[in-house]
DNA sequence: CTGAAAGCGCTAACAA
DNA sequence: TTGTTAGCGCTTTCAG
């Protein structure tokens, strides 16, 4: 491996000079500048980053911490956090957490331990006050989990559901169900919340029966979902907290022929990868995933340049946007 | 942050004890070793591992190159490589290519000025030979794009083919369709030659006209499938280049209201995410990821401890799995 | 078993 | 405008 010594020989000056060109500083000659260029690319010379991260004591490496990188939800999310980064020169360390708030921590370590310029984080679990602080890198959070100063990406689900709840009013259902995700969920009560204030604001009768909470995914969809068709009272408009939920759901639907979506009405959340193929084609609100890593890496060069990046804890929201397809 | 000087001041010995003691080598007492590490994890101390991997001219990370990790395939293997480096001690660098040759080399040249430990990468389009070798570090490649010198893991077509075939034969199916990939591509061009062989041994009449070539995608398998099933002595048994086809082929049957998977038999290749989705529930030709990702870092870990890493270029061959689902 | 010291490749004062 | 020099935090000879 060729290092700016090699060059600085070569071009028969002191290697200050030849790392001064390389990195286009202002006091250098315009002469010397394109010599030592020309002869770094003649020797293939290629910086070695990590002498430079130990001298500048932080690396141009973003850290990312995702609960699970297969996750069709996760993956755009990592793809457009990781091009985001990319462009602005920075290269992004991808780490599952694997829904474990333990091994989370034990991420952020081993980040730590890189030197990380940044960590930006979907957090699993709640965090005490301070944690974020503690770490002593910038740090962006995708959804809001505790009163700790850090700087958030978040989706504003009261609009989400609001935009879904007013499309499954104006269509005409009358009763409507809120097929809900696990009860401790935030973003869940958030979405709960709005969804009976879309409601009253409608004066449409809220039927308690038609609530309910459970697992994020498609059984737990398709068993809320018949249950409730052959019970008393059966909704026709249905929200789900979720794409899974809601791929229940339609297949419970579609195994009884309900016709949608003139019958029934049915609506996702997420709007993930599996609802616009065209066997499924569901109406889903959509988490805008490319935005939401674009807005996280831009705050996150934001604390980077910062004096003091722990200073402030911005809020960023991000608006969803609902979808409307054939089912 | 706190150093190894900090300690080595604190514990009143050397900073290179401190350091012995902590990499646990065999030269410090029990006594002193004990001492340190004590004291390391009372002050806090996280090793700087950029420091370490300038000494050490090799930092411990595992680059990862991939087209597109919002890709369902190409999520489960980035998850499968990053959890398996993570077990291993190593931290992975996910960039992708963007399908893109150009874009691709760039990426490995961001990795290399990295200094990471490895590159695992699926390249997107063909080298010259010599170009891995070049790179100067170990080099562990998805499926064999050139006669380069680096270790390859393939995944065995001809089996996957065959058995796909096979299961069609054997459940009766006469007329069977080859609706392929690009025509460009190795693995679809090695999968025709094992279909054409699995008929030939089954003595089943092989039609020219059910096979063809497009893209890997649903339209490419819709328009492919209409085709075929509306023209002239259309085919009773399917073999797709991959999930995706076999979905638009599956969603014209469907539409058509043929009866899967008695009178229309139908196949995939992959076993991609949406395969298995209830609303879908497609057969196809399983790529093990988690395996395909295992076997990658552990060849890639090989070459790393090894002295003369670019010197031997292995084959490692993954098998495929037949899933028979209800369509 | 431990300490002293060199050096990994680079940046950034400070001098010249 | 350029050169000299002092580190960044760590590993690793080489002495002791």
């Amino acid at each position: 491996m060729i290092t700016i010594k090699d060059i600085a020989r070569e071009a028969g000056v002191s290697y200050a000079t030849v790392s001064r060109a390389l990195n286009n500083k202002k006091d250098v000659s315009e002469k010397t500048r394109i010599k030592i260029h020309k002869l770094a690319s003649e020797m293939g010379y290629r910086p070695n980053v990590i002498a430079r991260s130990l001298v500048m004591k932080r690396s141009n490496i973003i850290g990312l911490i995702l609960p699970d990188v297969s996750n069709p939800f996760f993956a755009d999310l990592a793809r457009s956090v990781s091009n985001a980064a990319n462009l602005a020169g920075f290269s992004t360390m991808i780490i599952n957490s694997g829904w474990d708030p333990a091994n989370e921590q034990q991420q952020m370590r081993i980040m730590l331990e890189q030197r990380v310029a940044g960590i930006i984080i979907k957090p699993t679990g709640y965090y005490a006050t301070g944690t974020y602080e503690r770490m002593g890198v910038p740090i962006v959070a995708f959804w809001h989990p505790s009163e700790d100063k850090a700087t958030y990406i978040e989706v504003d689900h009261k609009k989400g559901t609001q935009l879904a709840v007013q499309n499954l009013i104006n269509r005409g259902f009358k009763r409507i169900a809120f097929i809900g995700g696990t009860d401790t969920s935030p973003a869940n009560q958030l979405r709960l919340l709005s969804f009976q204030k879309t409601l009253q604001t409608n004066s449409i009768q809220l039927h308690h029966h038609l609530i309910s909470f459970g697992g994020f995914n498609a059984e737990s969809g398709y068993e809320r979902i018949k249950k409730l068709m052959s019970g008393p009272n059966p909704p026709d408009g249905i929200f789900c907290g979720n794409d899974y939920i809601a791929l229940g759901a339609l297949q419970y639907l579609r195994e009884k022929n309900y016709r949608l979506p003139n019958e029934v009405g049915l609506i996702g959340y997420d709007d993930v990868f599996f609802s616009h193929l065209p066997m499924i084609s569901m109406s889903s609100v959509r988490q805008p995933r490319d935005i939401m890593g674009q807005r996280a890496v831009d705050a996150m060069l934001e604390k980077i340049d910062d004096e003091m990046p722990m200073a402030e804890a911005k809020k960023i929201m991000v608006e969803p946007e609902l979808v409307i397809r054939s089912t």
